[in-house]
DNA sequence: GTGCCGATTGATGTTACATCA
DNA sequence: GCTGATGTAACATCAATCGGC
Protein backbone atom coordinates (compact mmCIF):
# COMPACT_ATOMS: atom_id res chain seq x y z
CA UNK A 1 0.00 0.00 0.00
CA UNK A 2 1.06 3.50 -1.14
CA UNK A 3 -0.60 4.66 2.07
CA UNK A 4 1.88 2.49 4.56
CA UNK A 5 4.79 3.44 2.77
CA UNK A 6 4.61 7.02 2.37
CA UNK A 7 3.05 7.44 5.95
CA UNK A 8 6.51 6.13 7.02
CA UNK A 9 8.57 8.70 5.58
CA UNK A 10 10.57 6.14 3.64
CA UNK A 11 12.80 8.42 1.97
CA UNK A 12 14.66 7.94 -2.00
CA UNK A 13 12.81 7.70 -4.84
CA UNK A 14 14.37 6.71 -8.25
CA UNK A 15 11.61 7.09 -10.20
CA UNK A 16 12.18 3.90 -12.32
CA UNK A 17 10.20 3.88 -15.53
CA UNK A 18 8.07 1.34 -14.61
CA UNK A 19 7.07 2.45 -11.49
CA UNK A 20 7.68 6.06 -11.49
CA UNK A 21 4.64 5.68 -14.24
CA UNK A 22 2.08 4.78 -11.63
CA UNK A 23 3.76 5.86 -8.47
CA UNK A 24 6.09 8.70 -8.91
CA UNK A 25 7.85 8.26 -5.68
CA UNK A 26 8.23 4.71 -6.03
CA UNK A 27 11.17 2.77 -5.14
CA UNK A 28 11.49 3.43 -1.48
CA UNK A 29 15.03 2.60 -0.55
CA UNK A 30 16.84 1.31 2.90
CA UNK A 31 19.73 0.26 4.18
CA UNK A 32 20.80 -1.95 6.29
CA UNK A 33 22.27 0.44 9.57
CA UNK A 34 25.75 -1.79 9.24
CA UNK A 35 25.72 -0.97 5.23
CA UNK A 36 25.70 2.19 5.92
CA UNK A 37 28.34 3.86 7.95
CA UNK A 38 29.20 7.36 9.61
CA UNK A 39 31.77 7.43 6.68
CA UNK A 40 29.04 7.25 4.22
CA UNK A 41 29.27 8.96 0.88
CA UNK A 42 25.88 10.88 1.45
CA UNK A 43 27.43 12.47 4.72
CA UNK A 44 29.79 14.40 2.30
CA UNK A 45 28.29 15.22 -0.40
CA UNK A 46 27.59 19.13 -0.61
CA UNK A 47 24.39 20.09 -0.91
CA UNK A 48 22.28 17.29 -0.85
CA UNK A 49 20.31 16.06 1.89
CA UNK A 50 22.03 13.85 4.44
CA UNK A 51 20.83 10.41 3.10
CA UNK A 52 21.78 8.56 6.14
CA UNK A 53 19.35 10.97 7.92
CA UNK A 54 16.72 10.88 5.56
CA UNK A 55 16.91 6.91 4.43
CA UNK A 56 14.72 4.79 7.15
CA UNK A 57 16.20 2.96 9.82
CA UNK A 58 16.27 -0.80 9.02
CA UNK A 59 13.35 -0.70 11.77
CA UNK A 60 11.27 1.46 9.86
CA UNK A 61 11.43 -0.66 6.36
CA UNK A 62 11.15 -3.63 8.24
CA UNK A 63 7.72 -2.33 9.75
CA UNK A 64 6.95 -0.85 6.29
CA UNK A 65 7.62 -4.06 4.61
CA UNK A 66 4.92 -6.53 7.88
CA UNK A 67 2.85 -3.61 7.49
CA UNK A 68 2.43 -3.98 3.44
CA UNK A 69 1.86 -7.80 4.38
CA UNK A 70 0.04 -7.07 7.30
CA UNK A 71 -2.36 -4.85 4.96
CA UNK A 72 -2.72 -7.18 2.41
CA UNK A 73 -3.50 -10.32 3.93
CA UNK A 74 -6.34 -7.72 5.86
CA UNK A 75 -7.44 -6.50 3.05
CA UNK A 76 -8.09 -10.16 1.47
CA UNK A 77 -9.09 -10.92 4.87
CA UNK A 78 -7.61 -13.84 4.80
CA UNK A 79 -4.49 -15.01 6.63
CA UNK A 80 -2.36 -17.34 4.18
CA UNK A 81 0.20 -18.04 6.74
CA UNK A 82 -0.73 -20.19 9.28
CA UNK A 83 2.48 -21.61 11.41
CA UNK A 84 1.82 -25.44 11.78
CA UNK A 85 0.91 -25.87 15.85
CA UNK A 86 2.13 -29.81 15.56
CA UNK A 87 3.39 -32.08 13.57
CA UNK A 88 0.08 -33.79 13.18
CA UNK A 89 -1.75 -30.68 11.76
CA UNK A 90 0.53 -30.63 9.25
CA UNK A 91 0.39 -34.53 8.79
CA UNK A 92 -3.44 -33.90 8.37
CA UNK A 93 -2.44 -30.75 5.38
CA UNK A 94 0.71 -32.00 3.85
CA UNK A 95 -1.26 -33.09 1.10
CA UNK A 96 -3.48 -30.06 0.44
CA UNK A 97 -0.87 -28.02 -0.47
CA UNK A 98 -1.12 -26.12 2.73
CA UNK A 99 1.19 -22.81 2.45
CA UNK A 100 3.39 -24.21 4.66
CA UNK A 101 4.17 -27.44 2.93
CA UNK A 102 4.77 -25.58 -0.25
CA UNK A 103 8.13 -26.91 -1.46
CA UNK A 104 10.87 -27.63 -2.73
CA UNK A 105 9.20 -30.78 -3.78
CA UNK A 106 9.97 -29.38 -7.29
CA UNK A 107 13.78 -29.50 -6.97
CA UNK A 108 14.79 -33.03 -6.18
CA UNK A 109 18.19 -31.37 -4.93
CA UNK A 110 16.81 -29.34 -2.51
CA UNK A 111 14.50 -31.48 -1.08
CA UNK A 112 16.56 -34.11 -0.83
CA UNK A 113 19.06 -31.64 1.32
CA UNK A 114 16.22 -30.84 3.31
CA UNK A 115 15.40 -34.20 4.38
CA UNK A 116 17.51 -35.19 7.25
CA UNK A 117 16.91 -31.96 9.10
CA UNK A 118 13.38 -32.26 8.64
CA UNK A 119 14.16 -36.02 9.97
CA UNK A 120 16.41 -34.53 12.54
CA UNK A 121 13.96 -32.10 13.61
CA UNK A 122 11.24 -35.20 14.04
CA UNK A 123 9.39 -32.65 11.12
CA UNK A 124 9.81 -35.13 8.33
CA UNK A 125 5.69 -33.99 7.44
CA UNK A 126 6.27 -31.14 6.15
CA UNK A 127 8.59 -32.39 3.40
CA UNK A 128 6.01 -34.21 2.76
CA UNK A 129 4.65 -31.93 0.47
CA UNK A 130 6.71 -33.73 -2.15
CA UNK A 131 3.87 -35.84 -2.03
CA UNK A 132 2.19 -32.52 -4.24
CA UNK A 133 3.97 -33.90 -7.00
CA UNK A 134 2.70 -37.29 -6.84
CA UNK A 135 -0.73 -35.73 -6.26
CA UNK A 136 -0.13 -34.27 -9.99
CA UNK A 137 -0.42 -30.48 -8.52
CA UNK A 138 2.82 -29.41 -10.04
CA UNK A 139 2.03 -25.84 -9.38
CA UNK A 140 3.47 -24.52 -6.52
CA UNK A 141 1.97 -22.60 -4.20
CA UNK A 142 3.02 -19.50 -3.24
CA UNK A 143 4.08 -18.78 0.45
CA UNK A 144 3.29 -15.64 2.33
CA UNK A 145 5.00 -15.35 5.49
CA UNK A 146 2.65 -14.49 8.53
CA UNK A 147 3.61 -10.71 9.65
CA UNK A 148 4.39 -12.23 13.17
CA UNK A 149 6.90 -14.77 10.95
CA UNK A 150 8.86 -11.66 8.97
CA UNK A 151 8.96 -9.57 11.98
CA UNK A 152 11.10 -12.33 13.57
CA UNK A 153 12.84 -13.16 10.55
CA UNK A 154 13.93 -9.36 10.34
CA UNK A 155 14.52 -9.40 14.36
CA UNK A 156 17.04 -11.96 13.63
CA UNK A 157 18.34 -10.50 10.17
CA UNK A 158 19.53 -7.41 12.14
CA UNK A 159 21.72 -9.18 14.49
CA UNK A 160 23.29 -11.30 12.01
CA UNK A 161 22.75 -11.39 8.29
CA UNK A 162 23.68 -14.95 8.13
CA UNK A 163 23.09 -17.62 9.63
CA UNK A 164 25.02 -20.81 10.90
CA UNK A 165 23.24 -24.15 10.83
CA UNK A 166 22.00 -23.92 14.38
CA UNK A 167 20.65 -20.77 14.41
CA UNK A 168 18.48 -21.78 11.24
CA UNK A 169 16.89 -24.75 12.99
CA UNK A 170 16.11 -22.57 16.01
CA UNK A 171 15.01 -20.61 14.07
CA UNK A 172 12.85 -22.40 11.59
CA UNK A 173 11.58 -24.43 14.95
CA UNK A 174 10.42 -21.53 16.47
CA UNK A 175 8.48 -20.01 13.48
CA UNK A 176 6.76 -23.47 12.42
CA UNK A 177 8.77 -23.20 9.26
CA UNK A 178 11.40 -26.02 7.13
CA UNK A 179 15.19 -24.57 7.82
CA UNK A 180 15.22 -24.83 3.57
CA UNK A 181 12.60 -21.75 4.05
CA UNK A 182 14.49 -19.46 6.55
CA UNK A 183 17.63 -20.03 4.46
CA UNK A 184 16.25 -19.00 1.79
CA UNK A 185 13.69 -16.23 3.40
CA UNK A 186 17.86 -14.89 4.26
CA UNK A 187 19.02 -15.53 1.14
CA UNK A 188 16.29 -13.18 -0.47
CA UNK A 189 16.72 -10.27 2.15
CA UNK A 190 20.35 -10.13 1.40
CA UNK A 191 19.54 -9.74 -2.24
CA UNK A 192 17.01 -7.23 -1.81
CA UNK A 193 19.30 -5.32 0.72
CA UNK A 194 22.07 -5.43 -1.81
CA UNK A 195 20.12 -4.59 -4.56
CA UNK A 196 19.45 -1.52 -2.37
CA UNK A 197 22.48 -0.68 -1.63
CA UNK A 198 22.87 -0.50 -5.22
CA UNK A 199 20.03 1.13 -6.19
CA UNK A 200 21.62 4.07 -3.49
CA UNK A 201 24.81 4.14 -4.88
CA UNK A 202 23.19 4.41 -8.36
CA UNK A 203 21.97 7.55 -6.79
CA UNK A 204 24.60 8.97 -5.06
CA UNK A 205 26.82 8.69 -8.52
CA UNK A 206 24.15 10.36 -9.87
CA UNK A 207 24.31 13.31 -7.90
CA UNK A 208 28.17 12.94 -7.78
CA UNK A 209 27.45 13.38 -11.79
CA UNK A 210 25.36 16.35 -11.46
CA UNK A 211 28.02 18.25 -9.07
CA UNK A 212 31.02 17.06 -11.50
CA UNK A 213 28.84 18.51 -14.37
CA UNK A 214 27.71 21.53 -12.57
CA UNK A 215 31.38 22.13 -11.29
CA UNK A 216 32.70 21.70 -15.06
CA UNK A 217 30.63 24.54 -16.17
CA UNK A 218 31.18 26.70 -13.58
CA UNK A 219 35.26 26.15 -13.92
CA UNK A 220 34.70 26.70 -18.01
CA UNK A 221 32.43 30.03 -17.30
CA UNK A 222 35.63 31.36 -14.85
CA UNK A 223 38.11 30.22 -17.34
CA UNK A 224 36.53 32.47 -19.90
CA UNK A 225 35.99 35.23 -17.96
CA UNK A 226 39.96 34.50 -17.32
CA UNK A 227 40.99 34.45 -20.52
CA UNK A 228 38.92 37.53 -21.15
CA UNK A 229 40.69 39.51 -18.75
CA UNK A 230 44.10 38.57 -20.41
CA UNK A 231 43.41 40.02 -23.22
CA UNK A 232 43.49 43.20 -21.20
CA UNK A 233 47.30 44.92 -20.43
CA UNK A 234 46.40 45.79 -17.14
CA UNK A 235 45.57 42.64 -16.10
CA UNK A 236 49.68 41.75 -16.48
CA UNK A 237 50.46 44.66 -14.46
CA UNK A 238 48.76 43.13 -11.49
CA UNK A 239 48.70 39.63 -12.18
CA UNK A 240 50.22 37.04 -9.74
CA UNK A 241 52.94 34.50 -10.32
CA UNK A 242 51.34 32.11 -12.76
CA UNK A 243 52.14 29.24 -11.22
CA UNK A 244 51.06 29.97 -7.96
CA UNK A 245 47.81 30.05 -6.13
CA UNK A 246 46.81 30.62 -2.54
CA UNK A 247 45.38 28.34 -0.24
CA UNK A 248 43.45 28.63 2.64
CA UNK A 249 44.57 26.02 4.96
CA UNK A 250 41.65 25.97 7.24
CA UNK A 251 38.97 25.68 4.35
CA UNK A 252 41.24 24.27 1.62
CA UNK A 253 39.76 26.46 -0.49
CA UNK A 254 42.09 28.28 -3.52
CA UNK A 255 42.22 31.61 -3.29
CA UNK A 256 44.22 34.50 -5.51
CA UNK A 257 46.95 36.49 -3.69
CA UNK A 258 45.60 39.70 -1.66
CA UNK A 259 47.26 41.93 -4.64
CA UNK A 260 46.16 40.11 -7.68
CA UNK A 261 43.77 41.52 -9.90
CA UNK A 262 41.74 37.95 -9.68
CA UNK A 263 41.22 38.47 -5.85
CA UNK A 264 37.37 38.82 -5.79
CA UNK A 265 36.22 39.91 -2.67
CA UNK A 266 32.59 39.17 -2.65
CA UNK A 267 33.51 35.42 -3.58
CA UNK A 268 35.36 34.15 -0.67
CA UNK A 269 35.08 37.12 1.61
CA UNK A 270 36.75 35.33 4.81
CA UNK A 271 40.07 35.60 2.79
CA UNK A 272 40.36 39.18 3.44
CA UNK A 273 39.42 38.88 7.42
CA UNK A 274 42.49 36.65 7.39
CA UNK A 275 44.61 38.43 5.13
CA UNK A 276 44.09 41.41 7.23
CA UNK A 277 43.68 39.63 10.94
CA UNK A 278 46.26 38.32 13.65
CA UNK A 279 47.98 35.93 11.55
CA UNK A 280 49.34 37.21 8.36
CA UNK A 281 50.74 33.90 7.80
CA UNK A 282 47.38 32.09 7.72
CA UNK A 283 47.93 31.67 4.00
CA UNK A 284 50.52 30.31 2.55
CA UNK A 285 51.43 29.67 -0.86
CA UNK A 286 50.78 26.16 -2.44
CA UNK A 287 52.13 24.83 -6.01
CA UNK A 288 49.11 24.62 -7.73
CA UNK A 289 47.59 21.05 -8.68
CA UNK A 290 44.44 20.85 -10.71
CA UNK A 291 43.39 17.72 -9.07
CA UNK A 292 43.60 18.66 -5.94
CA UNK A 293 41.18 21.80 -5.75
CA UNK A 294 38.28 21.98 -3.49
CA UNK A 295 35.56 20.34 -6.01
CA UNK A 296 37.85 17.15 -6.50
CA UNK A 297 38.55 16.74 -3.32
CA UNK A 298 35.43 16.21 -2.14
CA UNK A 299 34.81 14.31 -5.23
CA UNK A 300 38.11 12.13 -4.37
CA UNK A 301 36.98 11.78 -0.89
CA UNK A 302 33.14 10.68 -2.39
CA UNK A 303 34.87 8.49 -4.26
CA UNK A 304 37.02 6.84 -1.41
CA UNK A 305 34.09 6.92 1.20
CA UNK A 306 32.55 5.28 -1.06
CA UNK A 307 35.01 2.81 -2.39
CA UNK A 308 37.73 2.51 0.42
CA UNK A 309 41.25 1.14 -0.42
CA UNK A 310 42.43 -1.31 1.65
C1' DG B 1 29.15 -31.88 0.10
C1' DT B 2 27.51 -27.49 1.41
C1' DG B 3 26.33 -22.72 1.42
C1' DC B 4 25.90 -18.54 -0.96
C1' DC B 5 24.79 -15.76 -4.92
C1' DG B 6 22.56 -14.04 -9.18
C1' DA B 7 19.03 -14.87 -12.24
C1' DT B 8 14.70 -16.44 -12.86
C1' DT B 9 10.03 -18.40 -12.10
C1' DG B 10 5.51 -18.41 -10.51
C1' DA B 11 1.80 -17.27 -7.10
C1' DT B 12 -0.49 -13.58 -5.31
C1' DG B 13 -1.93 -8.86 -4.45
C1' DT B 14 -2.80 -4.08 -6.23
C1' DT B 15 -4.15 -0.70 -9.46
C1' DA B 16 -6.03 1.41 -13.47
C1' DC B 17 -9.07 0.99 -16.93
C1' DA B 18 -12.97 -0.76 -19.75
C1' DT B 19 -17.46 -2.58 -20.08
C1' DC B 20 -22.10 -3.23 -18.83
C1' DA B 21 -26.55 -2.96 -16.50
C1' DG C 1 -24.58 11.20 -18.53
C1' DC C 2 -23.68 9.22 -13.91
C1' DT C 3 -22.90 5.29 -10.77
C1' DG C 4 -21.64 0.92 -8.92
C1' DA C 5 -20.35 -3.84 -9.93
C1' DT C 6 -17.43 -6.82 -12.50
C1' DG C 7 -13.66 -8.39 -15.41
C1' DT C 8 -9.00 -8.02 -16.75
C1' DA C 9 -4.40 -6.59 -18.15
C1' DA C 10 -0.28 -4.71 -16.36
C1' DC C 11 2.57 -4.39 -12.79
C1' DA C 12 4.80 -5.17 -8.03
C1' DT C 13 6.22 -8.19 -4.52
C1' DC C 14 8.37 -12.06 -2.73
C1' DA C 15 8.95 -17.14 -1.72
C1' DA C 16 11.02 -20.64 -4.17
C1' DT C 17 14.00 -22.80 -7.71
C1' DC C 18 18.07 -23.44 -10.53
C1' DG C 19 22.78 -23.43 -11.87
C1' DG C 20 27.28 -21.89 -10.96
C1' DC C 21 31.04 -20.91 -7.97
Amino acid sequence: MMVGKEDLGLSLSLNFPATAERNPSSVQLNLMPSMVSSASPFNLLHGTPNWSDSCPSSSDRNIADAFKVETRSFLKGIDVNRIPPTAAEVEEEAGVSSPNSTISSISGKRSERDLPVNEHDGERDSSRGISDDEDGDNSRKKLRLSKDQSAVLEESFKEHNTLNPKQKLALAKRLGLRPRQVEVWFQNRRARTKLKQTEVDCEFLKRCCENLTEENRRLQKELQELRALKLSPQFYMQMAPPTTLTMCPSCERVAAPPSSAMEKPTDHQHNRAHLTGVNQNHHRTLPFNPWSTPATQVVHRQMNALHPRS
